[in-house]
Order: C-alpha cells, then sequence, then structure tokens
RNA sequence: UGGGGCGUCGCCAAGUGGUAAGGCACUGGAUUUUGAUUCCAGCAUUCGCAGGUUCGAAUCCUGCCGCCCCAGCCA
C-alpha cells in the first residue's frame, strides 16, 4: 500500500517560500530569523515563532540566525539573553549566527546620515508630548513640525552632536520625513533615533542615542541577508515603513553602510528581505503577555520564571514537557493569520502523545487508603516482575517489592459504588497489577465513620503464572508495598487560570482575579522504590495517575519531588 | 469621519471557479492486567449575511454585519 508520505501542511508562508524558490527570489535563498528583545523570558508564543523560522529553514536547506532586539537598553537586561539561548537550545533548534542589533550600530548611524543626506529625514526639537499632538489622530491628520524643513547641513549637524552626547534625554529625536496625513499612523514621520543616555549591556556608554525598532529591524535583517522576516499581525502596518527604509537605503547596493561589518567581521551579503506577517497563537487558560508574565513574577503569584504553571519555556520544561510535544503542538495548529484562542487541551494531547511511547510506566499512591491482605502472612515478601511499558518491549521489566499490607488510592474504593464502577467495592473484586485478584471483606472505620482502611483476600488461584490469572474482573488499580514504599512529595499542577480568557476584562475582572487556587496541590505520596532513584526531570508514568517528572531544581535521590505533568486522559470521572 | 487585517464544524485549519482535506475534541463499537494506549466507524447539503455574475461560487463582483490591530522618543 502507498502510503502517503507526511508532507507538513502548506500554510500560506511555506507556500510563499515555495513560490520564492521556484522564481529564484532572493537568489533561490532562504534566510530567517529570530529576533527576541531579551526583556523577558521565552513562552509559548515565542515556541511558534521560533518552530517557524527554524522550521522553514531548516526545510529549504536555509539557515536561520538568533538576533537579540537590544535596541532599548532601559528593558534589556543579560540575564535574559542567557535564558533565551538556553530556551531555544533546549526547544532543539541550533542558530546559524548569533547577532545583536547592538552590533548594527555603526550601519544605523551611518544609514540615518545618509537619510539626512536625502533630505529624507530631519532633527526635530519637539517635546514628546508636543510630538504626540501633532500627530493627529486615527481620524484626522497630523501637522508638520515647524523643525521639519531644516537644511541638510544642520540637521547634519545636530544629529552628529546628538550622537556626542550634546543633547539631553529627549529633547530631541531624528525623524523620518515621510507624510503627516498619511492614513497610517506609522508614516506620519516616525522617529528614527532618540537621545537615551543610558548604559548600554553590549556597548556601554558608547552611544547616547539608539534606534526605533521599524528603522534598526529592517536594517539588521537586510545586512544579515534575511529573506523572509516573519512577524506577528501588529506590524502589518508597519510593513510600508520596513520596505521604504529599505528602499532609500539600499544596503545591497551601498558598500559604504555596512564597511563597520566587513572591518568587525561580521558582513554578510545584504539582501532586500520581505515581511510577511502571521497571527498569535493564544491558548485558553493562560496569559502570554510578557508585561503580565513579569507581573506574576514580580509579585510573588507564581514562583518564579520556570515555577510550573507558567507559559514560559522554561517553565514548561520544570512542569516535564518535551520539547518535541511542543514543536509538535504548533506544527498541529498551523500557521494563518486569522486570530485564534487554542484549546490547551490540545497541547495537553501533545504531551500525553510523546509521553505514552516514551515515559517508563512506574506505579505510586498519591492519597493512601492501607489495604491488608489477610490470607497472606503479615511477613510475606515477594517481587512480582512488571513490564515497564504494555506496548514497547525494549523498555523492560523491573522487580517491585509487594507484601500483605498495602497502599491503594483511596479513589478506587467506593463504599457505596456508583452504577459503572470497575474497582474496589465492600465484597467485590479488583485485580492488583501484576498480582492477582483480591476482594474486599471487611471495611475499617474511625470513630467519625471515616473508611481508614481495607482487609481482603488475594485470590490464590489468580496470582501470575496460574491458570486463574486469565479470570476477567472489571478493573484493575495499582499498589504500593506500605514496608517498602518511599515517600515523596508530589505537586500536582493543574490551569494557572480557572476562566478560559484571563484577558477578558469585559466583567470588569482582570486575569489577577481568576488565577486557580487549585493549581498546585502540594501532597505526600508513596512511590515504589525504584524512583526514589531517578534523575532529576526524569519522566515517568504513574499508571494510571498521569505523568510525573522529578523535579529539576529539588528532586534529590533519598528527597524525590515529583511534579505532575499532565493526568491521563479521563473518560470515567466525566460521565460518573 | 482614517489606515491595516480577519470571518470555513465545539477548537485549530486546508481550499485560490468544478461541486467542503486533515488534526484535536466529541459519539458509537472492538481490543486491553493502566476506565490509558491502539484500532474501526460516525461527525459542515454547507463556508458571517444579502444580492449579483456563471452551466457551475467557500472561491469572482456589489452592499451590509462582526471581530482584531494602529494615535510610544516600546518592540
Amino acid at each position: 500500500m502507498a502510503e502517503q508520505p507526511a508532507s507538513p501542511p502548506q500554510h500560506f508562508i511555506r507556500q510563499i517560500v515555495a513560490a520564492d524558490r521556484a522564481a529564484g527570489r532572493h537568489g533561490g535563498q532562504v534566510v530567517t530569523r529570530f529576533p527576541p528583545e531579551p526583556n523577558g523570558y521565552l513562552h509559548l508564543g515565542h515556541a511558534k515563532s521560533i518552530c517557524l523560522n527554524f522550521g522553514i529553514a531548516a526545510e529549504n536547506g536555509g539557515r536561520c540566525h538568533l538576533r537579540f532586539d537590544d535596541t532599548n537598553p532601559a528593558r534589556e537586561d543579560p540575564e535574559y539573553v542567557q535564558s533565551i539561548q538556553d530556551d531555544v537550545r533546549w526547544l532543539g533548534f541550533a542558530w546559524d549566527t548569533l547577532r545583536h542589533a547592538s552590533d548594527y550600530f555603526e550601519v544605523f548611524y551611518l544609514g540615518a546620515e545618509k537619510l539626512i543626506r536625502m533630505g529624507l529625514a530631519y532633527v526635530d526639537d519637539l517635546s514628546a508630548e508636543q510630538v504626540r499632538e501633532y500627530r493627529g489622530t486615527l481620524t484626522s491628520p497630523g501637522r508638520e513640525s515647524p523643525f521639519r524643513n531644516r537644511g541638510i547641513g544642520e540637521n547634519l549637524d545636530l544629529f552628529r552632536r546628538m550622537r556626542a552626547g550634546e543633547f539631553a534625554d529627549g529633547s530631541r529625536t531624528l525623524r523620518a520625513k515621510i507624510d503627516m496625513a498619511a492614513g497610517n499612523i506609522n508614516l506620519r514621520d516616525p522617529a528614527i533615533y532618540r537621545i537615551r543616555k543610558l548604559t548600554h549591556q553590549n556597548t556601554g556608554d558608547a552611544w547616547p542615542i539608539y534606534p526605533m525598532y521599524d528603522y534598526a529591524h529592517c536594517v539588521s535583517d537586510a545586512v544579515e541577508g534575511i529573506t523572509h522576516s516573519l512577524c506577528t499581525l501588529e506590524f502589518e502596518d508597519h510593513r510600508p515603513l520596513y520596505d521604504w527604509f529599505l528602499q532609500q537605503l539600499d544596503l545591497p547596493g551601498d558598500p559604504t553602510l555596512t564597511a563597520p561589518l566587513r572591518a568587525r567581521g561580521l558582513w554578510l551579503p545584504p539582501n532586500t528581505p520581505q515581511q510577511i506577517e502571521f497571527a498569535r497563537g493564544n491558548i485558553s487558560y493562560t496569559v502570554m503577555s510578557k508585561r503580565k508574565l513579569l507581573t506574576l513574577v514580580q509579585e510573588r503569584l507564581v514562583d518564579g520564571w520556570d515555577d510550573p504553571r507558567m507559559p514560559t519555556l522554561s517553565g514548561l520544561r520544570r512542569r516535564g514537557y518535551t520539547p518535541e510535544a511542543i514543536r509538535t503542538f504548533w506544527e498541529r495548529i498551523g500557521i494563518s493569520k486569522q486570530n485564534s484562542v487554542i484549546d490547551l487541551g490540545v497541547l495537553e494531547g501533545c504531551v500525553r502523545e510523546d509521553l505514552d511511547a516514551r515515559a517508563p510506566r512506574r506505579m505510586a499512591v498519591l492519597d493512601p487508603l492501607q489495604l491488608v491482605i489477610t490470607n497472606l502472612p503479615p511477613d510475606h515478601g515477594e517481587t512480582p516482575v512488571l513490564a515497564n511499558h504494555p506496548k514497547d518491549a525494549a523498555f523492560g521489566t523491573r522487580q517491585v517489592p509487594f507484601s500483605a499490607r498495602l497502599w491503594i488510592e483511596r479513589e478506587d474504593f467506593m463504599e457505596r459504588p456508583l452504577p459503572g464502577f470497575h474497582r474496589l467495592a465492600p465484597g467485590g473484586e479488583v485485580r492488583l497489577r501484576g498480582v492477582g485478584i483480591v476482594r474486599c471483606d471487611e471495611v475499617l472505620k474511625d470513630g467519625a465513620g471515616s473508611v481508614t482502611g481495607l482487609r481482603g483476600t488475594l485470590d490464590p488461584d489468580s496470582r501470575p503464572g496460574r491458570p486463574g490469572a486469565e479470570r476477567k474482573v472489571k478493573g484493575t488499580i495499582h499498589w504500593v508495598s506500605a514496608a517498602h514504599a518511599v515517600a515523596a512529595e508530589v505537586r500536582l499542577y493543574d490551569r494557572l487560570f480557572d476562566v478560559p480568557d484571563p484577558d477578558d476584562e469585559s466583567d470588569g475582572k482582570t486575569y489577577r482575579d481568576h488565577l486557580n487556587p487549585l493549581s498546585c496541590r502540594v501532597v505526600r505520596g508513596f512511590l515504589e522504590p525504584m524512583l526514589a532513584a531517578a534523575a532529576a526531570e526524569e519522566r515517568f508514568q504513574f499508571e494510571r495517575l498521569g505523568y510525573f517528572v522529578a523535579d529539576r531544581h529539588q528532586h534529590a535521590p533519598g528527597k524525590p519531588v515529583f511534579n505532575r505533568i499532565v493526568t491521563l486522559r479521563d473518560t470515567w470521572t466525566h460521565r460518573a
């Protein structure tokens, strides 16, 4: 049978790139970039862009650069540039070239002087408030600045003095001279440079002026030879500006502009890239804005950027998500220009799918109820052999100590079973995984009537190897031998917010009002002994409970700490 | 009263004039010593609405409606 090769869906960006290659545009090359500003940790939304940019490059035999967009030293921090590199690598991508926009400060400066000489940029003395007034509104045109028609010589002199640090912060800007009446507000003489006497993480105090995004970004793309500059929808309005700067500057045709890069060994063949916008991917029950994530961290609403409930990549990593699951997730979602909110369940489905195939099975009891098997001697001991994976023999087997006194999950017993309940009930039978069929004979209670333990008998004929082992019972439950159990801290994580759209403030409430109080429940559980030796970040399926990971930071052999990654799919509790 | 986008199943998303892909979710049923997994089947006479063009329209035209983004010396 001719299986269709699983070719990735042809979303519109892949189509554009394929068409460009077919037409020989950009010399048939594909060069992309992931350009984060180092002002926060990477999150799932960034992962979409990372997968897209690195993916498109890889699929087309091209390259993808990592570029830090560090043009605003007021907000940026080296802590973030380190974490971003760690996260991109962890996600599974390797950049071709690592750059900073600050590597191009000389180029930006030369380009700005060129615009001035072309009569396309001017130094404006208007204050920020005045600029705002002159800009007009969405529906009414702006007015030209009184400084708009200064001579080229005066502009050049003033700009050089800005660069020399002669003027106070905010006292002047360099602006592009485009059209104060443009319907697109980005074209109403946008700022190119502002004065900010701040120490920059890379360039120190060398520059008292810093370029604006619209100018720096397109030039950075051009000097790196980027062919397809992929960004999110809100930059659609900026594309005319992107194109305008590049057309005026003509970086491929003007070697003087990139001369500083030759001198520093950073030169690459310049190109005139094409900006293409796609929609961000929002996910239900979470927030993705850097501002809100920062607030959660700063106000200690979560336990740092890598809190396992955070949608940051470091948070997901600590939660136990695999890079593969995250990549599968975004591939499954696709790329379009439609604003959307993706069901959190899709993400969860991706980790389950990945972990089902790769996580060894173990047993752990998180809400213990004691079961004593009365037809076994109190000192009975044996070590049944259990498969580490039900479908993959390559995972091998392990020995799990078993005795007459067990912990089982409290939830696996119902004194008055609901119709359809398949587990243990007074007088009922259930299979103990790998051991045999046990019948509940007696329910022990305390003075208040709460169940404190169970007593039962194990059907000797149902033990492994006996003919009766094949006997069918409705349910199979997991267990841990009380005498051998290892106590552990287990964190049961759930969604951070209890409403699908925490960003929605139409009811007067904000995301802070919707924090889920049950997003992290810490319990003491009992593990089968092997688990005590787990390595940090090792993942397991605790049978019938879900997937768990040994905490990256706090787990230690002898002091096990596990995080619940995600529960198993459950078709029973929903209908019960 | 401006400019730029977007409206296809509960959630994503293909489709670009020839008679609605796929995934997730969901619902049946089979297998199962995880109520998991796996398997098999079902799941849009209809593409925001209304007209029009055409033998034929989700795709073209016209007009409405709805949602998102833009008035930082942020990115």
